[in-house]
DNA sequence: CTTATAATTCCTGTTTACGTTAATTAACAA
DNA sequence: TTGTTAATTAACGTAAACAGGAATTATAAG
């Protein structure tokens, strides 16, 4: 069984994603450090990242009073591997799209 | 804004998410190829089905009394697109689990 | 015209997701 | 000790997700 149903769950909501796509730009940071993000409680923020520690997206480690977290660099890759697996189902319609262009441009 | 979060709720559903794998390895299909994907009811399939055009990630061709249904290659290369480019990010832990490894192995 | 097939929409109920405020835990600082 | 900061858990309410059976639509076949 995959655990990818699990993972774009997680992913799945704005605000999640919000946290993740700002973990994977800037690296670790405390909880604390989201409270901008889209007007959410400190409850709120605390409760997405449980999801997403469940999920196995973020990693958790603790430094005093701070919760400070990251991203595990296996599920954006195990996502990319995912996407990759079907690559000659893309890539050929982008192939495809690419020679319609060409024709297109040859007729002007 | 990005529709990623829309594509990975859609995609976060194991129904849903085993809808889409059969249709990428098998191609296009009739809705009522997936009565057996898990025992649901035709309603529920539907749903799914309804679900998944909403978010972009199939599109339905009508063909006589069937619905037949294909996955649009943009939402896969559109995924590939965005795990590429945090590459960086998990080839580097990659690189490091080599190097590690490769240092296990010397010391045996 | 009548029946069968394919898929959807309607209606309804149950579960899960998500947010808020209040209370709690843990560490730090005066 | 007392107060402050950081984050979580508890309690509660509302909205959305999801499922099933019944009814509906559209096409095909007898």
């Amino acid at each position: 069984m995959s655990y990818l149903p699990d993972t774009f769950a997680a992913l799945g909501n704005t605000t999640r994603f919000a946290i993740v796509e700002r973990l994977l730009n800037e690296g670790e940071l405390p909880a604390g450090e989201f409270l901008d993000i889209g007007d959410v409680s400190p409850p709120a923020i605390s409760r997405h990242f449980k999801v997403l520690r469940e999920a196995g997206i973020v990693v958790q480690r603790v430094d005093k009073q701070r919760r400070m977290y990251s991203v595990r660099p296996e599920v954006v890759r195990g996502i990319n591997v995912w996407a990759m697996s079907y690559r000659q189902f893309w890539q050929g319609s982008l192939d495809r799209l690419a020679l319609a262009l060409e024709k297109e441009r040859g007729k002007i």
